[in-house]
DNA sequence: TTAGTATGTAAATTCGGATTTACTTATGTG
DNA sequence: CACATAAGTAAATCCGAATTTACATACTAA
């Protein structure tokens, strides 16, 4: 019939395959216990080709979180919806998935990919950020909006407080969501 | 002379400078990279001395945090003065030096750590500053001044950011002050 | 003074993960 | 087809830290 023939072998594939499942166990694990062991059966590939096509561990993860770090999804959306459409990303019920903001907190956890990570936020996320906000202000109401998400997001899934996913989480989403459009309503 | 005799050898104290320096230390740089050889080399004391007198690693850390952590220094304070008093603890400039904080974020690099850290902030900051804010909203206002103070700190500390630091930093210690009282004040 | 225990030390052991190595198998090109 | 090379594999190696061990010395109480 007309099947196409199917490469057994396609760094392309593997190269993605990789990467995919390194944002999803770094999203989920601390660093040290994201071991190139777990990402590579969840990737369904050989250990060793981790090395072969990023390097080392810290390169993946860096690759990993590059290719995370995204604020288009806050920025494209009309001034007076942003509070609402932050919260909602971050108030999701996936504790799943790929997920930077975990993977920023965890990269704290070593001094080199604490670095990197740093460099990565400046670049990706507060410069973009600020220039969305705009006018002399814009960078420090850009890393007070970075404060209070990462703060909430912390307590949310890296730390949980029972306020934050009880009861009570109805109160916290409000909360957040007012006080972050409450920082754009007033730049 | 009247001289007293010095013990050469002392329980006590050996366990208190292993204690004393595990803060130090736990404070300044990520679990992993916190080694019972630096902790030890500091405290002037031998390596297996950790485990005879904590156990293990990960006792000591808990050790080292559960006795840093302390919420008294901001309850203790006129309401009105409480944005100030929590501002002023969390941007003093000493990044050296015991500091519970850093120690929390740093716990969550690890499960055991983190649900250990988890435990501990629930009794001994999330529960007693609930009461202090006091009402049937108390402890979530106790939990979004936590998510507020924690933000800022991750990236003035941890993750340092420009706004943090720079000329701007004093516009960010402002907002922090402002957040926080505002949350007391419509308590 | 001396025996027994508390305290301290140096070195050996363990351990688990990242990285390297030497090798095998597929792919597609001339 | 046969060869060169890209892609993949299994196992060996490395590595650094925590922990254990076996031993040495100080302290105290009888």
């Amino acid at each position: 019939m007309g099947d196409t023939k199917i490469r057994q072998r396609d760094a392309q594939r593997t190269r993605h395959n990789i990467l995919q499942a390194a944002q999803t166990v770094f999203s989920t694990r601390p660093y040290s216990e994201a071991s190139l062991k777990d990402i590579c059966r969840i990737a369904g590939v050989n250990v060793a080709l981790v090395n072969r096509y990023f390097g080392s561990k810290e390169l993946l993860f860096e690759m990993a979180l590059s290719a995370a770090l995204d604020v288009s999804i806050f920025v494209s959306v009309p001034r007076q919806d942003f509070g609402r459409a932050v919260a909602k990303v971050f108030t999701q019920n996936e504790p799943e998935g790929i997920n930077p903001l975990p993977m920023l907190v965890y990269a704290s956890a070593q001094s080199s990919t604490r670095d990197m990570a740093v460099n990565l936020v400046n670049e990706r996320i507060l410069a973009p950020f600020a220039s969305w906000v705009g006018g002399k202000r814009g960078q420090v109401i850009a890393a007070q909006i970075m404060a209070i998400a990462t703060g909430y997001f912390t307590y949310r899934l890296i730390l949980p407080l029972e306020p934050f996913e009880s009861k009570q989480r109805k109160a916290m989403e409000t909360w957040l969501t007012e006080s972050l459009q409450v920082l754009i309503d007033n730049a």
